[in-house]
DNA sequence: ACCTGAACACCGTTCAAGT
DNA sequence: ACCTGAACACCGTTCAAGT
């Protein structure tokens, strides 16, 4: 019965994530109280808190399940032939997928992690795995010719995702229409700063 | 005395938003409560309310002054000669000048904006505005010959910022050191994008 | 007008009590 | 073990009462 009990956790577990993060889309993380949580979960107080530590538990959830979306979407660059269009490709995805509620919840979250060392944490290293990632992809990219292969496949990483992060923050602001427009800029911009200026002389 | 009442809202609404501005950057924004600020303001929670209308409202204060800050130092900018020299030296000055503390605060009153309807559009407005300051610097850098003239200066203008919040963002989680080391790559990308490849051919 | 501080409704979390 | 819901300490805000 031990393999039933850690199965009834795990599944409980989920369904209260499940539940706060419909809230957090809907509300934001300050603004849903575990009250709120508790009536979508259709548990009691008790009950929520035998399955999770605290209301910071449950953006601890929350940030490891986009991780291993981030990082399989990342993934699949390193194995495209070529970067830049696997590159825009993804772009393109995000930018069709993403909603403006998932916009500012992440947001939320990113700030939230800030005044809790162990969330800080996670997050720095998400980031860190995301870059690392990418500095993989950017690398093959200039063994094959791709990218200028006098940069240094980290930085290049690093500022490649500055820009998206930044110009995801814009669409938090202004809309997501306004970065669909922005695309086209934003390739021209990466491209530009990663493809060597005097290639072509 | 209508004078002197109007001046002595006018301090001690100043006096609340010093102290509690001190408060969250010492804590953070949600973990300070009202009392906190009203220690630190010496002043009972009647008196601080009679001055301030709610939490929110210290935000709105505090986004204000930020914006007036950024907005002088962006118009310094249309008034240099060399528009590359002055942004890398602004971009040194803020590396130089700004705390760890400092950049945890405007990340969470960045997300705290997001579920607050006219706390986000003053941030909209704020963003617009060093957009359209920006943008008149690279339409100036353009006229000189030191910018690609191709580039429409609203979108330089946008990537530029967005590469720009992304590594502050960097900064946030690894460090302003890691920033800092980061810098010559992010001129260089800066420099990339905004220049015609083809110039020099 | 300016200020006090008790009071209100609500928050995240705990725990004695039930099954 | 799993679950309940009353209770606790605390939050942002208000308001009758004082000066």
């Amino acid at each position: 019965m031990r393999a039933r009990d850690l199965d009834l956790n795990r599944r409980r577990k989920d369904m209260i994530l499940e539940a706060a993060a419909t809230c957090f889309v809907k509300q934001g993380f300050h603004s849903t109280s575990m009250k709120d949580v508790c009536v979508a979960a259709a548990m009691s107080p008790g009950t929520v808190y035998h399955y999770v530590r605290s209301k910071t538990d449950i953006i601890r959830g929350i940030i490891e399940a986009d991780q291993a979306v981030t990082s399989a979407l990342l993934r699949s660059l390193s194995e495209a032939d070529d970067f830049f269009a696997a590159l825009f490709a993804a772009l393109d995805r995000i930018a069709a997928d993403i909603s403006q509620d998932d916009l500012a919840l992440s947001a939320e979250i990113s700030a939230e992690t800030l005044r809790q060392a162990d969330l800080q944490k996670l997050s720095r290293l998400a980031l860190a795995e995301t870059v690392a990632d990418l500095a993989r992809a950017v690398s093959l990219g200039q063994e094959r010719g791709q990218i200028d292969a006098s940069l240094a496949p980290d930085q290049a990483a690093a500022m490649l995702i500055a820009l998206l992060d930044g110009l995801l923050w814009q669409a938090t602001l202004f809309g997501i229409e306004r970065m669909k427009a922005q695309l086209p800029f934003a390739k021209q911009a990466l491209a530009r700063m990663m493809i060597d200026p005097d290639r072509t002389c």
